[in-house]
DNA sequence: TTTTCCCGCCAGAAG
DNA sequence: CTTCTGGCGGGAAAA
């Protein structure tokens, strides 16, 4: 007991804090990032891989993941080395209508010699490229060098992202994703790492509020839902540019190109990295999914899984209060900040992890709540 | 335990 | 050469 008391007595001003890993997620940083260039004025004003990294406190390494996921949603543009433009949240609705569209091209057509045709037309080469391909007319999306390994992060965000919309499934699993994206699909190393990434896209993207993550009751593995874009990020902030209306489902997901093929059997061959049409892509995960979904429904009938625990600081009454509560979050939020940045100092462990936990009880009831609430919205 | 996923090594690419 | 980028996977925190 004591002897923790000590620690907590660092000299080291900011925060005694012992090591906590989610205070340093992507999704944190990201969150972070955005809050520090969020109302710049877009297009003009530019970001700094240092400046950004000091001022955020986290090594240049993290930096660009952050910056080469946000740069694949179009919220940012690689401008010079070490330098990136500032495109602005207004850019991802813009950023999600082309990733469809190129995503839904790729469909059917592989787009092989033809370069920037708008028609599709069929004809199947051996060499089909993913995206971003050549076409210069191609002006928002993002502009990779060509073949920068396409393994790449912002690559491999984008695909995740065209799971969502052109496909008619909403819930995924980091686990089918892998399989389902582009790449081999049989090695499991190769589908660990990838999974390992699509992690760290899925939290940048949970903090932006694109996607949510859900737990499938019990027993159930995580996944995650397709939010869309809703112009607010995690914390609830309003975008800076305006008030979009409730908004049922911001892009349809309503494709209903189904064109089951059942290309169930996945021979060794196998396609070549980022050679992977979106429709095989689709057909696959649906197939995964349906595997799950069969042997998931076995036991769990139709469960509503709205279960949320609000553990032992559960409010009395949670439901009369929510409405009261979502009047006030943007106050609350302000509550957030600020018990955040004036964060006690306790030299008294007790008290210190006694509030810690007060507050992780608090934010973790705020949080289901804003859940409920969206849920109900749409 | 398994799942999540941060950290930072180090191999190219750029300058 | 130095500096910048960013795959990649070990292994530890969280569930």
């Amino acid at each position: 007991m004591s002897s923790l008391v000590s620690l907590v007595y660092g000299e080291s001003e900011t925060r005694p804090q012992f090591y906590s890993r989610k205070e340093k997620s992507l999704g944190v940083l990201c969150s972070n990032f955005l809050g520090l260039y969020n109302g710049d004025c877009a297009g003009t004003s530019t970001v700094g891989l240092d400046d950004a990294a000091n001022r955020l406190g986290v090594e240049r390494r993290r930096m660009y993941d952050v910056v080469n996921i946000l740069e694949s949603i179009g919220v940012v543009a690689r401008k010079a080395k070490n330098q990136y433009t500032w495109k602005g949240l207004e850019e991802i609705p813009r950023c999600l209508e082309q990733l469809k569209k190129d995503g839904l091209k790729e469909n059917f057509n592989s787009a092989g010699s033809c370069s920037s045709a708008r028609v599709s037309n069929e004809n199947q080469c051996g060499g089909l490229l993913s995206l971003n391909t050549g076409g210069e007319a191609n002006h928002l999306a993002s502009l990779r060098k060509n073949n920068k390994s396409d393994k790449s992060l912002a690559l491999l965000s984008q695909n995740f992202i065209k799971l969502f919309l052109c496909s008619n499934v909403d819930m995924i699993l980091l686990d089918n994703a892998a399989k389902a994206l582009p790449g081999d699909a049989d090695d499991e190393t190769t589908l660990r790492t990838k999974v390992r990434r699509l992690y760290d896209v899925a939290n940048v993207f949970s903090s932006l509020n694109l996607i949510e993550k859900i737990r499938h009751s019990e027993s159930g593995k995580p996944a995650y839902r397709w939010l869309g874009w809703k112009g607010k990020l995690k914390n609830g902030f309003d975008t800076a540019s305006e008030i979009n209306e409730p908004k049922k489902r911001v892009f349809g997901s309503d494709i209903t190109n189904y064109n089951s093929k059942r290309n169930k059997t996945n021979s060794v061959v196998g396609w070549k990295s980022s050679k992977e049409t979106s429709v095989r892509m689709h057909n696959k995960l649906v197939d995964l999914e349906h595997e799950y979904d069969e042997n998931e429904l076995k036991q769990h009938p139709r469960h509503k899984s709205t279960g949320i625990d609000f553990g032992p600081f559960a409010p009395v009454s949670v439901l009369k209060a929510r409405d009261a509560a979502f009047k006030n979050v943007k106050q609350v939020q302000d509550m957030e900040s600020l018990a955040s940045t004036y964060r006690p100092q306790y030299h008294n462990q007790a008290l210190y992890d006694l509030f810690a936990h007060y507050m992780e009880a608090w934010k973790s009831w705020l949080e289901a709540t804003r859940k409920q609430q969206t849920q109900q919205i749409c």
